[in-house]
DNA sequence: TTTAATTACTACTCTAAGGTAGTATTAAAT
DNA sequence: ATTTAATACTACCTTAGAGTAGTAATTAAA
């Protein structure tokens, strides 16, 4: 019951990114040496992020990333869901194919509870709305 | 944001042992083919069950595996536990070292109700008391 | 125009979880 | 005693996530 650690670092740079100036480009190196991400492991991250969109990337020297999505619309529940980390309403907390309201495993009713907080927890979560000022990064 | 397949099964293979006459010892054979958990996996995972003594184990023909604690006082978080898949209390989520009430990462205080719930789900939830009537296996 | 600082791409290595194979050990049935 | 059906042990293979290395492409500064 753990998050991948690329979820765990996207959302940390996503909420560093928000505390920026929004006009301003953050490098890779910066974000590298702040988070204390793996400088290449964080680059691929990056692209990722660029190539769905959330993320703007202007390349060549003083270059760097910014938000194209506004962070105000990019919910924590998003990159758990780029990542496989998200946990989807049909699919069963032990792993049972056919577990549904007919046929229910064994942890299905005590898990449905806890299942509908995270999820709602995770989609109301905005990066802006995690993003506060006393917060560690 | 999932449990690991250890966990999943293991959950599965104790529901199903609860369900069977209590006297009665359970093979390795019939669990697997009974659970469809490929036959050397579970095998392993039942020695596991044995050395810290969730399950005793008779040995040679006729033998198999029955229950050494009571079903009543094993519980999904003890099971969690034993697979490192736990939510432990002082684990941040976003894997910062530093996260606590003065120094909280981004996502602390709403992860914390999240948290509390599902630790509290899996410590209540016994393997007796999953192991309902109509529940697939 | 060259250099420096940046992102992007390709291709690896490392590690742990998941899973498999073969053999040893045990003990009841025959 | 021998056979058979069971668990235990040791060693391996496979896969995906995590992380690394090197190079190409881009672009502003010098």
């Amino acid at each position: 019951m753990h998050l991948s650690n690329t979820s765990k670092y996207t959302i940390r740079i996503l909420a560093y990114m928000v505390k920026q100036k929004e006009s301003s480009l953050i490098s890779a190196k910066e974000l590298s040496e702040n988070l204390n991400i793996p400088y290449k492991f964080l680059t691929k991250i990056m692209t990722e992020l660029v190539k769905v969109g959330f993320i703007e990337s202007i390349r060549g020297r003083e270059g760097g990333y910014k938000f194209l999505k506004k962070a105000s619309e990019i919910t924590v529940g998003d990159v758990l869901a780029l990542f496989n980390d998200a946990i989807k309403n049909e699919e069963c907390i032990l792993g049972i194919d056919s577990c549904d309201v007919k046929e229910k495993c064994a942890l299905h009713d005590k898990w449905i509870k806890s299942k509908v907080q995270l999820q709602k927890m995770f989609r109301e979560s905005t990066i802006e709305s995690i993003a506060g000022e006393g917060t560690k990064i």
